[in-house]
DNA sequence: ATGTTTCCACCTAGGTGAAAACTT
DNA sequence: AAGTTTTCACCTAGGTGGAAACAT
């Protein structure tokens, strides 16, 4: 039989906005957290590949805690470090793609966003945003799950990846003005505070 | 058992917006279409009640020829007249909600808007949106169908609900002046043309 | 004539970082 | 002093009917 169905680990995930993450990793990711929930910039965009087209998935965000630590911005120094052990962590609430679940071959065919997934500093949140601390470090992570065999996360056919250069620190204000201009400059939502020069429109 | 399961024909469908369309009905309902189509306004706005919780159901909303003729908007009497046959009528396209599929629970938790449908005049239509001819006259019908038997349509288990008051003349162009006075009246969006002292906010 | 398309000012809806106000 | 919350001007994104231009 030439065609075969694909194995759990032919999957293959690619960042499509990979050198706009690694910009801000190379100088230290921060993401806003607020009451009201805050999206992610950048967002997580990935291409998908090696998907049964007929089987069903369903595409999960998650954010981890990197490490053990709660950070404090050293402005002098312009770098963070590590000021004591982390909060103990919250049950961690996933965004599930609102493109749940859907075939294979939807999955294929058009870039994934995870556009809309909010990120909150309120531990009372009913909104479903995911909760995080302000000054720990998270890690994103996709699950990307075969749907109707009711077993989702602990199910053995499930297939998680990280890219590491998603990584960031969360924070209620910008610490690194750098990071800071680096939004301006690239989300369209804040074009209002741009300065005439670096308008990449 | 005391618990038993809904039957199809215990499903009820109420219109939640009923007074609006039947003030829109009682006029003469126009909704425009456009090439790069438009929303309706008033929407189908439904409360499902017995479904079955744990069961899935897919919801459609269906366009179909509310008769066999064209018509023509007579201004001097105020009034719509028949002037021929109805065009050939197209391969009907059907909107499905966008929460399809969801559990009999998510539906009957909170109203089902079809706000995002759009219609066309465009027949080469590629975004999926409800062709429509202009001049004729149409009857929104909503399916539900339970999901996972791969039947859809064919089901006998779909259930297909009209509201007459829902109907109306797809036009490009509103021809009873009275029907734009009122959209603008109630359309959030058209406020902008809204004279002092008839701002339903 | 009659009906359609394009364009537009005016909205709704909501995502930005900065600055000010607030909390501890 | 340090971090959080609120507010705000400025955007993106897109839904209105009307007027003018266009088509037939």
């Amino acid at each position: 039989n030439a065609t075969e169905k694909p194995h759990a680990n032919d999957i293959r995930l690619t960042l499509q906005n990979a050198t706009l993450w690694k910009d801000f990793h190379s100088i230290g990711t921060e993401m806003i957290i607020t009451k009201s929930g805050r999206r992610m910039f950048p967002q997580c965009r990935l291409a998908a590949k090696g998907l049964d087209p007929a089987a069903s998935y369903i595409f999960l965000l998650e954010l981890i805690p990197a490490d053990g630590s709660k950070y404090k911005w050293h402005a002098e120094a312009g770098s963070w470090e590590v000021i004591g052990p982390a909060e103990p962590a919250l049950p961690s609430r996933t965004y599930i793609h609102p493109d749940s679940p859907a075939s294979g071959a939807h999955w294929m065919r058009a870039p994934i966003s995870f556009l809309k997934v909010k990120v909150t500093n309120n531990m009372t949140d009913q909104h479903g945003y995911i909760i995080l601390h302000s000054m720990h470090k998270y890690q994103p992570r996709i699950h990307v799950i075969p749907a109707g065999d009711g077993h989702l996360l602990s199910s053995p056919a499930a297939s998680t990846f990280v890219f590491p250069e998603t990584e960031f620190i969360a924070v209620t204000a910008y610490q690194n003005s750098k990071i800071a201009s680096l939004k301006i400059d690239h989300n369209p939502y804040a074009k209002g505070f741009r300065k005439d020069g670096r308008n990449h429109k």
